[in-house]
This record gives structure tokens, sequence and C-alpha cells, in this order.
DNA sequence: ATGTTTTGTTTGTTATTTAAACTAAATAAA
DNA sequence: TTTATTTAGTTTAAATAACAAACAAAACAT
């Protein structure tokens, strides 16, 4: 039984098939045309057809090279690949403290990336913009392109981005909230802008480059100054029902809890993200940890002090990791996932991470006879969030040039 | 900006068509073929062209009596409607003391029901299917049909439902889970059997008949004996990646909380549902609550005691009232409804569903300057919950006919 | 050489949608 | 009472796109 809904409609519009022909192949790196028919279900005569258009649009290129992996007889197979010039994607992520843009190619590629530091925020709208800009065009530089070069620029910010209006609600990078940015980086830059919240960016990430290619439905948690959430579902980002969704960072996990920068109290960030733990360090360890040290360096001071087996430095270890995986239990229950990717550069905190989480998201969640979903860990940095951001760039290229060819 | 990708493909199959068309008609309920047009977004042609062979079929009539409300010049619009002898389709909800079954006919009127007492639940899934026979056996008796007049059969459940594998994890009504129920069901009925948890059949009940109408996106909650949702999103209810999400009432508002029939702790439903109150109630009025009372009984009892303004009645309703608030906060924050409705029967608990609630749901979610999401409280009881499954029921034949014109 | 196998292409057919022209049926105006 | 106008719905012819089936290409096996 189920999902009749799903099983009928199979006849596509070229558009889709083509996108879906172009996430394919870019998924699998390298392809050849029988392949990509088995994969996406679309007949070998229209894979003929449309990678044909495809080929004179130059957005792919076969592979010449004559490689010893054929599998025998017949018919050697002629690969297909995503053309890099195709393209030049710009993608940024905006931090707290830092903008980092990488430029990447058609075919996922990274070209260069420029890192601009800096510690004002929060700026403007318009200032926000004007680095923004400074930032792509330094990275543009290094990579011997300029802006007009640059086909699409996604844009990651923290904070609470509803993508139906374009509005930023707030984030620690702009003043004046709520604002409409992507009218001010439309009129920044000449190319097409896409702005999201920089977890679904993460996500993105995770989902072209990361642990989640292939996957149709996942979860992605990341854990920096504030805890964020992706949702994939049916192979695309759910960013909730009116644009302003899965704000897991804030969903409560104790009646009138700690206090959260947000200003609501029991939001499960103000249990685990960097300033919650901070904060109970600078209670626990007052005399002994000194106030002037950098942020990540206190964290680091804290982690040591729990890897020594320090009683009070674990107990704020376990309180989070319980906190948390009772969080991801929540969205265990609600989405029932095949896997959760914990995304982020600060996933050294394995003490938080490991047997807390793990247990407690067991305890908590729905028990059956089938597999627990799988949790992994994945380390990177502002640089692969930026890639997402790219690669949000590049699905609005496929689909672009996908819509061109039929745009009805 | 934005949702590029949802705008193209939009060259629909047949099938799809067919069923748009037909959704259209009976959201409206009579309309005419323009108006299906502008709904749809089909062409005026092809919604001549389908609606043709669906009045071939016998699936719609177009409404004739003469009626006055055209607006003025042209050629009168011609009404079409559902044609009601189309199907006979039956629901069935499975309560823990009772079976409800609702006889429909393919408009979604009503045209017999029956609801078979019974106390000797859990059963064994042969027992249980056999009880489901019978029920179903009377209700269309009671219509002047027969077993072999029913297109299909809706079940509704409650407890943990596995659509995907069949499987039903858990069910207060059945022993010896996990079992596949589907399996049973489809070897007691000579025609197709659709088998869902019972709150996702409230959540159609809502989408087909009630407050959900014509609205793409939605959450529903039931609060009876236990904690139930549903979750529409896109037109479709969603259950999850697995097939076993939509959980509310197993989400965790408390760490190492309350106790709950579930085994685990913590869980919404162990401070809101029925027994979780009566729980508090026992203890708190020991002396004065008569144990041998009914469970309805006493929960009302304890109802009129806050409503007198007794403190520890209002207390009980107070917290549960805040839990509840607190957990649809968090599916707010995940999912950003535009509506969320309250379903149910026992939705007189006004104190419970009110002020708390709400306040606490405005106080723990995402502040912004749009509006809040809109709540409504739907009372109603067994027997629509029934209808709800027969429009399960419904929904399974209208893609089955449109699969079958050209089932590729 | 010849056959076999597998990949990829071409061709003709089919299903389906749609624009545009047309018919139908009403009211408004002359 | 015509005639014009308006709106609803239908027909027709053209366009699109997907696919099955036949075919061509390019390798290995015998």
């Amino acid at each position: 039984m189920i999902d009749f809904r799903a099983a009928i409609g199979q006849t596509q519009s070229k558009a889709s098939n083509r996108a879906a022909i172009l996430e394919c192949i870019s998924t699998a790196g390298e392809i050849a045309r029988v392949d990509i028919a088995q994969e996406t279900g679309i007949n070998r005569a229209t894979v003929t057809t449309l990678t044909g258009e495809l080929l004179d649009e130059k957005l792919l290129l076969t592979i010449e090279e004559e490689e010893k992996s054929n599998t025998g007889r017949g018919r050697p197979r002629v690969k297909l690949r995503l053309n890099p010039d195709a393209f030049a994607l710009a993608g940024a992520k905006i931090s707290e403290n830092s903008i980092t843009v990488a430029i990447v190619d058609f075919a996922g590629q990274q070209i260069s990336d420029y890192r601009l530091m800096d510690n004002t925020f929060p700026l403007t709208r318009d200032e926000l913009a004007l680095k923004v800009k400074e930032t792509v065009t330094l990275a543009a530089k290094k990579a011997n392109l300029t802006l007009s070069d640059i086909a699409a620029l996604g844009v990651g910010v923290p904070g609470y981005v509803d993508i139906q209006s374009d509005q930023v609600y707030w984030s620690p990078a702009l003043s004046n909230t709520p604002t409409n940015f992507v009218e001010t980086l439309q009129e920044t830059f000449s190319f097409p802008v896409m702005l999201d919240n920089d977890a679904n960016l993460a996500t993105l990430a995770e989902q072209r480059f990361g642990w989640g290619k292939g996957v149709k439905d996942f979860l992605v948690v990341t854990i920096e100054h504030g805890v964020g959430m992706g949702v994939v579902l049916d192979n695309r980002i759910f960013r909730g029902i009116r644009g302003l969704g899965g704000e897991f960072g804030h969903t409560k996990v104790q009646l009138n809890g700690a206090l959260c920068r947000c200003g609501q109290r029991g939001c499960l960030e103000a249990y685990v993200a960097d300033y919650a733990l901070l904060r109970e360090a600078d209670t626990a360890f007052k005399f002994q940890m000194v106030e002037e040290l950098p942020n990540g360096k206190r964290l680091d001071a804290l982690y040591h002090q729990a890897k020594a087996g320090n009683e009070t430095a674990l107990a704020i270890f376990e309180r989070a990791g319980k906190m948390l995986g009772m969080g991801l239990a929540n969205l265990v229950n609600i989405f029932d996932p095949a896997l959760i990717i914990f995304s982020g550069e600060r996933m050294q905190f394995d003490l938080l991470y490991e047997e807390n989480v793990l247990e407690e998201l067991r305890h908590n969640s729905l028990q059956t006879n089938r597999p627990p979903p799988e949790v992994r860990v994945h380390k990177w940095g502002d640089l692969l969030w930026a890639k997402g951001a790219a690669a949000w760039a590049t699905e609005y290229v496929i689909y672009d040039t996908a819509a061109q060819t039929n745009g009805r």
C-alpha cells in the first residue's frame, strides 16, 4: 500500500527532467547516460535528447579519456560531467565577526576564497551589502575574475530569515531588523542573489558535497554560536510553511528555563550554544578562568578542564548533552529521519556530542524494531558554509536554465 | 525571489490534472469549469476535455437547475459537482472501547453510520479485523448496501502506525504488536483498505470537511485519551520521513519529567492527556472524588471543580495548559504554520485550551511582525473521525481512477 | 571474420496540453 | 425586435515531449 499519489504524474515536464539530469550528474560527478536513465527513471532516448541539448549549451562535457573500467563487452560507456566553466558562482557566509566568500565553478569545485575579518557587527543593511560586495570582489580577483563573470550569489546570515518575503527578522549581523536585505543585495549586485539562513546553507553543502549526497531526506543540526537546523524532505530544503521554520535552537526544552539571547526562556540554545556553556563556566570558574581571553580560548579551557576530569566542567557538558539529546529526540519524534548530520566547526566537543546525547536521544524517542536514526558528526568550517551558499546559487542556475528552455 | 523549483514543471500529467480537478470540485462542492481553470491553473480547454471524460465516467454531474446567481451578461456558467453515487466509501475509527464506522458517498455526504461498543480491547489483529468487518457490514446494511457495494475502506487506529511498511508498532487496541494489520484487513475485505494513525484521519477530515478546506498547509492537534498531531504540507499529509513521524504527544517537554503510558518520561501527553489529568486529580482529591466513577465523569468533576474556582483543580489545568502551550510553540518554531486546528471531542476543557495555552504559545515562539498562527478549536466526535477515514478511502479512489486512465 | 553484448541514437508514434478560433447563451442597447 | 456585447464553454489544429522499438556503434569473444 501507499503513496499512490506519488505513483502517478511521472510524465514530467522537460524542465524538471533537465534539472533531474543535472542534479544526477552533479551528485555522481561522472556518469554515463545509461546510468542516468537508471538513476532517474527517465527513458534512455530522453536522456540522449536532453543531454544532447545540455552538451550543445556547454553545460556538460563528455569525458574523453579511455578508461579501463569498462564492464567488459559491449560498447563502452561515455561518461558525462558538468562543465566547470559553464558558470562561476559565489557563496558568502556572514558570521558574527567575519565574511567568508567562496567562488566555485559549475561542477562545485572551489576556485578561490577570501575571508574578511571584521568586528564592527552589527551593521546596517547597506553597510553589510557593501562589505559583502568587497569580499566577493576580492575573492573573484583571486580567481582572476570580475563581478561580471559571476552568475549568481548565495548569501547565508545567522538569524531569522524569511525567504518568502525576503525579510530578515533578526540577525546578529544586521542592525535595524526587520529589513529586506535581499533588496539591498540585489541593488548591490547585477546578478541574482539568494539569501538564506546559514543553517540551511550548511544543509545544502551537506546535500551537495557532504554526507547528504544522494540522500532524499535528512536533518542537519549546526552548533556554533547558536543552534540551527536544516531539514531536507524529498530532496528539497523545508524552510517552514511560511518561510521561517526549522528554528531548532529556539525550541523549548524547559518551562521557564535558562535565558536565551533571543529573550525567551528555556530555548535549547540557552543550554548548548557557546555562550550558554561560557556563561556557566564563568559562574563556576570565576576565579580560575581569565575573563579577558577570547571566547574560543575560554571554551577550549573549559573543554580541557572537562577532559582532565574536572567534575564541574564535566557537569556543564553533561547537562548540555542531555538537553541536546532531548531536543533531538523531539525532532526524531516529529520527522522520523533515517539520518541526522551534526555539521559545523566546533564539533570537537565530543564530550558534548557523544554518549549523553545519543543515550538521551534513544531514551526519548519512539522505540520500534527499526534501526534508530544514524547520527554522524561532520567537522568543517566557514569556508564550507560558503560553498553551501554557492551551491544555493548553483541550484538557481540549474533551474533557471531549465526554465528558460520552456519557461511557460 | 524564491522557490524557482516549484515554478517549473507545471506541465502536469493527465492523471494529476484529473486528480487536481476532482479535488478542486470536492473542495468547492459546486463549481463551474471556468473557475476550475482559474483555481487549478489548468487551461480552459484541458478542463473541458478532462471534465468531459469524468462526466462520461459518471464521476461528475452537471447542475441542471437554473440559478439566478449569474454575474449578469454572458453565457451562464454550468456548475459541476461530484456524483454522489459514483462510489460508496467506508471509514472506521477504532477507539479504545468502540468502533465507529461511517459510510459516505463520493461527494462526502454521510449515508449511514454505526457504532459498536466493546470493552474487550486489546484484541489480536484477526479478532479486531473481524469486529471491523462486523461494524462495516452493519453500517452498510443501515444504508441498504452490502460489503460488495463499497469501493474502499479507511481505518484509523490510535498508536504508532507506519504506513510505509504497514506495521502497527504499538496500539492500545491491538495485542501482539508490532504487527502488519493491513495484511489482515486486506484478507478480511475484498476492496482496498487504507490504514493510518487516527490523528492523521482527523486531519484528513479537517482538510476535506472542516477548517482545513482549501488550506494548503496546516497543523491539527488532537487531544483525547492521548495527544496526536497531523501535519499538512502542500496539501499532503506529512507522515514522517520513514512513515512514523508526527508523534507530538511524545515530544518531551521536561527532562526526566512525568511518566507517560509509553514508558518514557516527560512526554507532553503525560501532562495534558486524560489520564494525566486524572492521575493528578486522584492524588489531589483522593478523599473527595469517587474512584469508581468512569473516566469521563471524573474528568467532568475535575473540570467543574476548576470552573467553580477550586485552586487545586485550576492548578492542574493551568500546568497542563502551560505544557501544551510550550509544546505547541515548538511546533510553531519548527513548522511556522499559519493555522493550527485543535480537533476532537473533548475540547470542552476551555480552561485548558484558552488563555494559558495561547499565552504560553506566544511567549515561546518566534516573535516577528507577521500575524501569529491562527488557533482554532473544533469540537467533533468519533463519527467525524470515521468520516476522515472514509475521506482517506475517497482519496484512494480519486487517484486510483486517475491512474487507471493512463497508468504508465 | 563473425557473433555477442552493451551503449547510445534515431525514428515514428502517442499522449497531452494549449492557443486561437468558434459556438452558445445570456443581457444591454438601439 | 433586432443587433451588439459579454462571458462560458468547445473545437481544432499545432506544438511539445516522452517513449518504444528499431538501429548503429564500439567494444570483446570465439
